[in-house]
DNA sequence: CCTTTTCCCTATCGGTTTGGTAGGTTTATG
DNA sequence: CATAAACCTACCAAACCGATAGGGAAAAGG
């Protein structure tokens, strides 16, 4: 199950697509010009303005987002919504995607008290491994914002 | 990510399944004959013996495992191995498979803040549950206690 | 400069979960 | 009756989770 930061972070981020979004068909649009506000997000997606804050600090260390400090400051997506997928976000905050940490990529542990090579177990969550990177790593920030009653889409 | 007690679940089962499997061969096999004790798991797999008990007395309340008390007691399968896919037991154990409260089929709950029709989160997480499930349901017991260099399987 | 607005940082905290232990009760076998 | 096993309840320390408190630092505007 995904924690509430991971929740929060997922709905503080549709608002920065959709600021993101607006900006760049705006005619002077260049990226990274108008950051959105703490305050701005609190105010679409009701929460607890200190325990978002805490999440975009994470989301800034890991390097998804950007800031600017001071009156007109706020947070900005470091690349296009379609360039950070969602499985960069749950490592941020909740760490493994794996069921293992022994069949983990990023956060792989070796496991005690198992030989990886005949473990039936290990070969099992590999296979749930990768069917959720599948989809995690495919689907991105872009996604988190279709509106499913679009005429087309993919 | 798996939790402690998932994890010595499935190498728990993985000899239930073995024992099962060598009974079943035997000429006067018929199922539930021969249980196995505790002792006998941790002996094959190092854990405490008294986490394990409280392991399996949760796989017995579940459904999954039958008991036998006194002399020459244990625990024994209830069904056929290949009839207990593995979301049964992470459920049991572990509680919900799926990412999120209000796409779980077996342990739902109404999202508060959030219409799930129109929720990109909520339609992105429901495709991580289906490819999980897909593997989770599918995938057995059976699948735990098999040998990759069988020569051919399915 | 000074004030305001915003992000930034550290620390703390109550509650729950996790992983595990302790100690005894009940039931079956021989 | 002795032994071996499952069964049950309670407890415990450590970690984690969600959230709050209280400022500090920097940028912009006047």
């Amino acid at each position: 199950m995904l924690s509430k930061k991971a929740q929060y972070a997922f709905r503080a981020l549709s608002s920065l697509v959709r600021a993101d979004q607006a900006h760049r068909q705006s005619p002077e649009g260049e990226a990274m010009g108008t950051p959105l506000a703490i305050s701005e997000m609190v105010k679409e997606h009701p929460m607890s303005t200190k325990f978002l804050e805490s999440i975009l600090l994470d989301l800034r260390r890991g390097g998804i987002l950007g800031s600017k400090k001071g009156k007109g400051g706020g947070y900005y997506l470091m690349k296009h919504p379609e360039d950070t997928p969602l499985a960069q976000v749950i490592r941020i905050l909740d760490g493994p995607i794996a069921p293992l940490a022994c069949v983990s990529l990023n956060f792989y542990e070796r496991c005690t008290d198992c030989n990886e090579a005949v473990c039936g177990l290990n070969r099992l969550m590999s296979e749930v491994r990768d069917a959720n990177l599948a989809i995690l790593e495919k689907r991105t920030l872009a996604d988190l914002a279709v509106n499913p009653d679009d005429p087309i889409r993919r």
